[in-house]
Formats: C-alpha cells, sequence, structure tokens
DNA sequence: TATTGTTATACTCTATAACTATA
DNA sequence: TATAGTTATAGAGTATAACAATA
C-alpha cells in the first residue's frame, strides 16, 4: 500500500473553504436523512411535503414547488406517490378550479410525526459534538442567514435551480 | 390574481427544520459560486481541485476524488480541463507508475486566487446579516460537526454518494 | 393571454463496467 | 490479485416543451 493514502485529514486547502464545509455538511444531514427515511418508504422530499403540510390548511402543487425549489413537473409525482398511499388527498380549489388543494391526511400526520422523529434523531448525532449554546446560535444565524435568500425567491418566482 | 400567492415566508413546518435551511445554505452558496466563476470559465469544482493542490505539493486524482467525495471518473476530465488550460500538471509518480503526481502551475495558483477572493465575496455576502463573533461560532462549530464525518469517509473509501 | 397541472421527451449528470498499465 | 487511471455506456434525475382545463 502506498504510504500517504491513510486519509488523516483535509487539505489545508480544502478545509479552510466554510462555505465547502457548510456544504457537504447540509447534503450529509441530506443523506442521513435520505436513509433513515427509507424504512418509510418514502424520500426526504416527500417528508418535506409534509412538514409543509402539517402546518398548512391546504397548499397548492405550485406553492410546493417554490418553497422547494422543485419544478413544478416533479411536484406530480410527489403528491401522485403520497396520495396513492393514502398521506395525502387532492381536492379542486373552488375559487379557482384550476388549482388543487392539497391537503395531509391523518396517515399522512401519523407518518410525518415518525419521519420528524427521524429527522431529530440525525441532527441530534450531527449536531451532537455542539453544546446546546452552541447549536442554538448556529440555527438561529442560519435562519437569519437564509432570510434574504427566501425573500428574493419571493421576488423571482421562476429562477435556475 | 389568487390570494395568498405572494410569499411572504416558509410554512412554519419547513423554516422549523434546521436541517432544511441548512442544506438550501449550503446549496445557494454553492449556486452563487457557480456563478461567480462563470467568467472565470471553471466551475465549483475545478475551484476545489485548485484549492486542494494550491496547498499540496502533489496529489493523485483518486486522493483528489476521495476529499470532494467524486467518483474517480469525474476527476480524469476535470484534471484534464485544468491542464488544458495549463492550470495544473500531470506526471507519472516514479515510485508507483500507476498514479499521477498532479501538481498546480503558476498559471493555476493565479486563477486560484481570483476564485478565492470571489469566494470570499460570496461569503461574505451570504453571512452579512451575522456579526463577527457570530460568523466565527458558526464556522468552527461547522467543522467541529464535520470531523466525524471526515474520520468516516477514511474508514470507509467507497462510500456511496 | 396567462396559469395550474399533466405528460412525454430531451438533456445533464453520475455511476457502472470493462479495459490498460502498473504493482 | 489488486489498484490508478481511462473510456464508453447505462442509469437516475431534472428540465423543457407541448397540451388541456380554467382564469
Amino acid at each position: 500500500m502506498a504510504e500517504g493514502s491513510m486519509r488523516d485529514g483535509l487539505p489545508e486547502g480544502l478545509a479552510a473553504l466554510a462555505g465547502f464545509q457548510l456544504s457537504k455538511c447540509g447534503w450529509w444531514l441530506e443523506q442521513r436523512l435520505e436513509e433513515e427515511l427509507e424504512p418509510l418508504g418514502i424520500r426526504v422530499r416527500h417528508f418535506l411535503v409534509l412538514a409543509m403540510l402539517s402546518t398548512s390548511e391546504t397548499l397548492s402543487q405550485q406553492e410546493m414547488a417554490d418553497y422547494l425549489l422543485l419544478d413544478p413537473t416533479l411536484m406530480v409525482g410527489l403528491v401522485d406517490d403520497l396520495e396513492a398511499r393514502g398521506l395525502c388527498e387532492r381536492a379542486r380549489d373552488p375559487r379557482d378550479r384550476r388549482r388543487y388543494r392539497v391537503r395531509i391526511t391523518e396517515d399522512g400526520r401519523a407518518l410525518h410525526r415518525r419521519a420528524r422523529a427521524l429527522a431529530d434523531a440525525v441532527g441530534a448525532d450531527v449536531f451532537g459534538p455542539l453544546s446546546d449554546g452552541e447549536l442554538s446560535i448556529v440555527v438561529r444565524a442560519i435562519g437569519r442567514v437564509m432570510e434574504p435568500f427566501w425573500a428574493e425567491q419571493a421576488v423571482r418566482p421562476r429562477r435556475k435551480r
């Protein structure tokens, strides 16, 4: 085995890039959750849809696609999946019959609670090295950092992904 | 226009998911940098390769693929791109002639400096809402959180991406 | 004329398999 | 027999374009 092939840390040039670390951290969280959700038969994006629906009376597919920064055409199959398992329901909006009013079902709420518990567990694991105080600062900081992003998304509805 | 279509914030169920916010934050940083680097004719991954090479004498393509969590086959084209522009050089490792010793050139260093300045500018912009103290805490916290991740990557060389 | 949702299709990106040359 | 690098190809994932229904 060639010497120097043992990985004992990132090259300084990479480790110093905060953006790189943060990007990979987000990716790691997502991958970990993806694995945890597999036994539930859903993917992270299904969970995110359920999370949205769990705190909204109803949402249109377009709205959900906007929030998740997903192409609206992907939303079709996503809601199809959930509806086929009885986790949400589509009903035409009587005030604008082009839209659906997508609503979560009781089964959907139950599955969302289980998925949320898994997401919390992943978070607790990944952020385990941090003290409560640090974690709280990080979470609030990220939330504040992202405010302009969400605001900008609102102004330009059709952005590249 | 239907009422309620103006986006004035994320649904509570999404906003409360720290992992979602952090994931999107990483994605945002990457996209922003991708746009900034376009005039330089490179993508984020080229920049990351240059960043690695800038603090290492030489690296093999395999090593770089491991660090970046990219499939080794993708590294071929990446190094091809950089070499074609004279930003790095390939030389066979005399101690193991299967490997390349990839080394950054002076032109490569110059381009890396420019790209690094753009990356710093994106970071300053995105993290602008944070105080210096908060930013410092966040950066160090993420670094600590990622330590086990990089360690795990070292133990299991061939992971799913 | 514009928008929601839908389908089919094209495109991009990544991983897989097979190969070479070295070890 | 295993590994670094390469190539070609298949597969997954995504966006694009065209359509129907409604506004």
